[in-house]
RNA sequence: GGCUCGGUAGCUCAGUUGGUAGAGCAGGGGAUUGAAAAUCCCUGUGUCGGCGGUUCGAUUCCGUCCCGAGCCA
């Protein structure tokens, strides 16, 4: 698969949309140029407020990038942008999704791909914004050249045990099973299924992915740690603070997606008694805290980002988006 | 006041029949190609409560003091 079949590429250059005369703000007299401008960053850096006030000002709609808040149900507990939040700008993919279902970045590549195409079409400038490292990395790198998940045997190959993963893969697929690793069941299972669903084994697809060609641009916010976590943990004890446990026990059967959501098995035994608020807290806390860790680890190899300091003012993001919108 | 059990890594604890100690969690670092707020990898020197004593050597034994918890007065 070469670049050229990329549909993201195909939307970027659609030539109906760069032909089209555009009006931004007034203070900014930028090119017609809307490719998409992301806003990346770990939990609780400011995203959403920072892309409404560039949403606001570069006559830009926002774009949700973040793999939870694209379930509804659990807007308090994901810390979702809030009902007033949203009739300041436009927002796309935001509780879309039934939190029975389990999406996963491919989908979302597909959702996210026309969404993104019609705010193009309407002249708008589309702002991404999200947390969600691989979700982002489908938009911005494909979707390569490998099978989605095959449900079925997903499910034949969880009753296997890691050695036995292992075996299997090292007969399918060596030399996947020479470069994994192998003590971790889903990265294993996972090439399993791709060697086994038909055709070349992950190996050989997935070296076929290839890196970006165009430019990218995106605006990465970044904290110190410390004063990260001073607001992780503000923002967490806010969200307990309002109906983040009512949302939860009003949540029909969440699927396994939503379970697994930061917040959702701690509050979950809380209601059950297991234990108390101030423990539910500081597990939210430190659960949260190790993932903006692995966010940090993701985004900083993200290169084709610009860094921002999270707490940066409006005209400073206004300025450095300027900056990347013209440049 | 007396007795008993505790006091070891930020937390919860193990352990050393006397040769200065190790797990889980937290913290730090990293990975990440369709579950990703997921999953996985690497990373543990701390007056072993204080002071004395015995000993070549004490965190380990003895004495005493301090601090918890419990029981008896």
């Amino acid at each position: 698969m070469n670049s050229g079949s990329w549909g993201f590429c195909i939307v970027w250059l659609a030539p109906s949309v760069a032909g089209q005369s555009l009006k931004y703000n007034t203070r900014n007299t930028l090119k017609p140029s809307l490719q998409p401008l992301y806003i990346c960053g770990p939990t609780a850096s400011g995203k959403s407020s920072h892309a409404l006030t560039l949403a606001r000002e570069f006559n830009g709609e926002i774009v949700n990038g973040d793999a939870l808040q694209l379930y509804r149900g659990i807007e308090t507990i994901t810390a979702s942008p809030s009902e007033e939040d949203r009739l300041l700008a436009v927002h796309h993919l935001y509780g879309i999704a039934d939190p029975s279902e389990t999406l996963n970045a491919g989908q979302y590549r597909t959702m996210a791909l026309p969404v993104i195409e019609s705010i193009r079409a309407r002249g708008k400038l589309p702002i991404i914004v999200g947390g969600s490292g691989l979700y982002l990395k489908f938009l911005t790198h494909g979707p390569g050249n490998i099978p989605a998940p095959a449900l079925g045997l997903r499910a034949q190959l969880e009753t296997l045990s890691l050695d036995e993963l292992n075996a299997r893969l090292l007969e399918v697929d060596p030399v996947t099973a020479a470069n994994i690793d192998h003590n971790n069941p889903r990265y294993v299972q996972r090439a399993l299924e791709i060697s086994l669903s038909g055709g070349d084994p992950a190996s050989v697809r997935r070296s076929s992915f290839q890196a970006q060609r165009d430019a990218l641009r995106g605006i990465l916010l970044t904290w110190d740690p410390s004063d990260l976590d001073q607001r992780i943990r503000r923002r967490t004890s806010e969200m307990l603070g309002r109906n983040a446990a009512e949302e939860l026990a009003a949540l029909p059967t969440p699927g396994p997606a939503v379970s697994r959501a930061i917040g959702v098995p701690q509050i979950q035994r809380l209601l059950d008694g297991a234990i108390d608020r101030s423990t539910c807290e500081e597990e939210i806390v430190i659960a949260t805290r190790q993932y903006a860790k692995r966010q940090r680890t993701w985004f900083r190899r993200e290169g084709w980002l610009t860094s921002i300091p999270g707490g940066c003012s409006s005209r400073e993001i206004i300025a450095a988006a300027h900056k990347l919108l013209t440049g």
